[in-house]
DNA sequence: GACTTGCGTGCAACCGCTTGCATTAATGGC
DNA sequence: GCCATTAATGCAAGCGGTTGCACGCAAGTC
């Protein structure tokens, strides 16, 4: 059916070492010879079989890429990002979708394993024991989250958010609420330790809402667990979160942000779009989806980088919040 | 380094071929061996490599997933019914982004080929000549086109985009704008094509604008042509565009819905957000993705399905659109 | 002219797994 | 009690490639 290396080399009458020396080491044919295979090849339309290559050599070109939600807006860039890295190094990338389940990532990590010559793991809701186990079984890199010796790329949501609430209380907010992300997050726990500490030292009181799912109906529904608290002024999780909140406020009748100032976090396209426009830290989800793939490509050659990358995140004002 | 069958052949005191059998062929194998071999697998952590049994099987249980640009809203929710309905039946997939790119597409395919069971082409941008010449190498299925002999699952944007002029011109509008999509789309023709037959028979004047980029961007930039143009109603190719349009109006000075009406298609997340929130046909995207996947596999079995489903879609009235 | 050198190629084993066929043992029929 | 079945397993070839090794041969050395 397919073409494979045995009908070329049966065109161009040599042997078949000699079609896949013309391929994966051309230096060690000779020029002419290598010409004629190569014609052979691009006549009858030949294509190694990567599969069957990795059988051998161990490397089979390919790279897995688990998220928690394809459809949260957060993670397409992200996704666009890595692959078209990814394809500038002839790899191909496997997308899996977890439905923010722990345990379809362990299950989903153990069943690309094979497959892959890495796995990058965005946004993990596992344990980091699970994640210290399954990078001895396949390379690892993971977005978001810092583990002692795995390689990671993180975006620094700490200072985003201290700066978030330094904004907030500069605005004259003594009342701030914290709607906090999914279970397992690394970054919510980011998030709320570092706007903890902020908050303490700006003389602020802080109330924590969660965890939550982190979409706009998670945000939409705590709109009056918000109202309830007191709060004049909100950090959300991220900015769907932020957006569903601001819906739900508004539909109780508060204002944003007269009443009731919105910070998120991400910066998704979304965010320029809605009215009043989100205001948010704004994090690279982008650039981090290049340095993972990046990383895990590295992996390869050198054995074991435990490196992390440091991304910067800043926060974009816009519209949702005011003074208090 | 990896366990592989012959461990668990070693650790049970049996043939790899009974080892294989146990996995692909449990009635062949008696019932205690069976239990026997399990016991091992489960505990050495054994998982039968598919890249190695695709070789001699054929199947991969992997399939590929083109779209144009995974950064756009309209797809994600596609990947991620795509990738949920494959996963259900034990698939992987594998997704490319050609950035609206012909060439890549056809690249990506060929690339793709030998790994995959088969491939989904969302939204191509190549000549139907082409992918009936890929459809040789590889099954396919195409969503948005139809093919003669290839499968297809094509949303009926020609209704949609009949029924949004309709509800335009039930409106009082007679200067109407069609702002149309990426070269190389189907369903940008179709749209076209639907929408200037209904103008016709409402007794509507037409401006066709474009092709453009099918983002917010190439919304924003023709806003000043809609203007010109006279138009006090426009249909975009998509949401995006739409979006992005009313921004560029509102910024031009023109009043959503009130001097200028505004529908777009796709109903993606974003357009129950943004103010004000946007009439637009919706389109069945998260079905198209499964109904896609189910196609392909039952591909599989009885062999070339050239079946085409149609998946309904329907105008969903919100605030962008108004009396002329 | 015999001897090293090294280039280009072929040979064959092997990667992890499947599968048609052969082999063996157990079962049933009469 | 013997033969034909049948069930369970082993054997080995082969899927499409890669790669260490050996071989042949022309060129260079002295």
């Amino acid at each position: 059916m397919a073409v494979t290396i045995r009908d070329v080399a049966r065109a161009s009458g040599v042997h078949i070492s000699t079609v896949s020396r013309t391929f994966s080491a051309p230096h060690l044919v000779n020029p002419n010879t290598r010409t004629r295979v190569l014609a052979c090849a691009e006549q009858l339309g030949y294509r190694p079989n990567r599969a069957a290559r990795a059988l051998i050599t161990g490397r089979t070109y390919n790279i897995g890429l688990i998220v928690a939600d394809i459809a949260n807006p957060f993670f397409p860039p992200l996704i666009k990002a890595a692959e078209s890295q990814a394809r500038k190094h002839d790899h191909h990338i496997f997308v899996a979708d977890t439905n923010e389940d722990a345990a379809v990532e362990e299950e989903v990590v153990r069943a690309l394993a094979k497959q892959v010559d890495g796995v990058l793991l965005v946004s993990p809701r596992m344990s980091n024991a699970l994640i210290e186990q399954l990078s001895r079984e396949v390379p690892l890199v993971v977005v978001n989250r810092q583990i002692a010796g795995i390689p990671a790329v993180v975006m620094d949501v700490a200072r985003g958010a201290r700066i978030a609430i330094e904004h907030l209380t500069a605005l004259g907010h003594r009342r701030v609420a914290l709607v906090s992300g999914p279970r397992g997050s690394w970054t919510s726990r980011e998030i709320r330790r570092s706007a903890t500490a902020t908050a303490k030292t700006a003389g602020a009181e802080l109330t924590i809402i969660g965890p939550n799912p982190p979409t706009e109906v998670g945000g939409l529904t705590i709109a009056e667990d918000v109202l309830r608290a007191g709060a004049t002024a909100v950090l959300a999780y991220n900015d769907l979160m932020a957006i569903g909140l601001i819906e739900g406020l508004l539909a109780a009748g508060a204002r944003v942000p007269e009443d009731v100032s919105v910070v998120g976090i991400d910066d998704i396209m979304l965010s320029r779009l809605t009215r009043p426009k989100l205001t948010t830290v704004a994090t690279p989800t982008a650039a981090a989806g290049r340095a993972a793939v990046d990383m895990l490509l590295a992996h390869g050659d050198d054995r074991r980088t435990t490196a992390q990358i440091h991304l910067q995140t800043e926060l974009v004002i816009r519209d949702s919040t005011g003074r208090a």
